[in-house]
DNA sequence: CGATTAATTGAAGGAGATCAATCCGGGTGG
DNA sequence: CCACCCGGATTGATCTCCTTCAATTAATCG
């Protein structure tokens, strides 16, 4: 028995608001087949244009732009119960490719079925399009982060943020999670050298707040961690209200 | 006679879809009074529960974060016709700041309205959609930017930016508009010092791409400045097609 | 086990930050 | 009408965080 598909979706909307049994099976119902794809294969290439969005079921993946000369930038890590690129729906073509950062499960989700939604549920595609605003949040810390604080707050924030969405995925124990990432991914997320990447982490590690090896990360000092990081997880807007 | 308070919002949306003239007239019974504010003042502070999102009628305004020792990043800036909290009809509170860099006018949406509008116009909601995920795509390219690109091109870029940006509102000229911005609101929207952004200005100008002086920029070689940026308008996402 | 990919460490270099003046344009009040 | 003021622009000198280059080591996997 397959482990319920929209588990993580549900979880993560539920959180923010109440999704009624009509809607879910409304969102059920616009669910097309599930599809696999093996690490490292590119899901989506910027630019090709979209019939059917897709939800992270298992696994993770990134959403990621090139430069010329082969710097790669990530623009958001993604967890199960996210879709990928809901933003297709209405944008049609992307402006960034998707990666499979491990092997992955995806539903997908034709796009009439989501235009079906838009008619008749107006509750849900209000949910659904929070869950759009929710990314949009992530990507301004992203820019924060990025832009204004140093390498190791970076990757601390990085952590932090990982931490919490998984947990509300219902994927996280307590501080310690997996996150089968290289360092190379991290650099790409954090506008950073793998190189730099290395030496902060054994920083991070050194002075007992983190732990990130062999897939594994362990949060050791969660006060002092999100301290370094200056983290506020307001911008993950976790609270329950009518939307 | 005031000018058209929607005009250049509907223009952003026309350059990607049709609006009918009874969404027109949807999205004008939405909205209420109009406001204004002085250069300089912060208009909607993070974390404030909101009831009702503005569209920006006149003048530029910056979403922003600060950090604890007074570093300031800016998300995205705003020119007319962009709604400039529109997500805080969903999230209902922001996790970022707005402050007008100009002189501004802003048309107000009470929730009230917008929420009829899910109830009613699907097609319409679409395009609101739609306007925000134009935003995060303009987001998604600024990560790009202040985490792979080098300072140069960081501000070339911007100005590429605002330059088809307002141009799709119809206040920009033949490759000159008005961008009554400080060089310090340009270091915090590229993630550099004011020092450093007034260096490669000056080796812009220099080098016959733009001039930014006096709240002007002109661009005297698109061509060489779009290559310098790597700009490509993709993420704008200018296509006409059915959303 | 070789072979490939990821992690780690050292040394040197550089893009951009920081610190510190100076300049400039426009408002303003005497 | 001009001396003064003030925020922004400009320039120089110095510093530093992170990059780059280059090996070496560890881990993973047919």
């Amino acid at each position: 028995m397959a482990a319920d598909l929209l588990g993580p979706l549900l979880a993560k909307l539920r959180r923010r608001d109440d999704v009624g049994a009509e809607e879910e099976a409304a969102l059920r119902s616009a669910a097309g087949e599930t599809r696999e794809f093996g690490a490292g294969r590119t899901i989506v290439r910027s630019g090709i244009v979209l019939s059917q969005s897709m939800l992270l079921v298992d696994g993770f993946i990134a959403r990621y732009k090139d430069l010329s000369e082969g710097q790669r930038q990530i623009m958001e890590i993604h967890v199960p119960g996210d879709f990928t690129d809901l933003h297709g729906f209405l944008l049609k073509r992307l402006d960034h490719s998707i990666a499979a950062m491990t092997r992955v499960r995806m539903a997908m989700f034709p796009h009439e079925g989501l235009e079906r939604i838009t008619e008749r549920h107006p509750h849900l595609v209000r949910l659904l399009w929070l869950s759009s605003l929710m990314d949009s949040a992530i990507q301004r810390e992203r820019i924060l982060s990025i832009g204004r604080r140093p390498a190791r707050a970076r990757i601390a924030h990085l952590i932090c943020e990982l931490y919490l969405r998984l947990e509300v995925a219902g994927l996280a124990g307590e501080h310690r999670f997996e996150l089968p990432l290289t360092q190379l991914d991290i650099a790409d997320a954090t506008g950073l050298t793998p190189v730099h990447v290395n030496r902060m982490l054994r920083e991070l590690r050194e002075q007992g707040l983190l732990t990130f090896r062999g897939g594994i990360a362990e949060i050791h000092d969660w006060q002092r961690l999100s301290d370094a990081a200056e983290f506020d997880a307001d911008y993950l807007h976790l609270e329950h209200r009518p939307r």
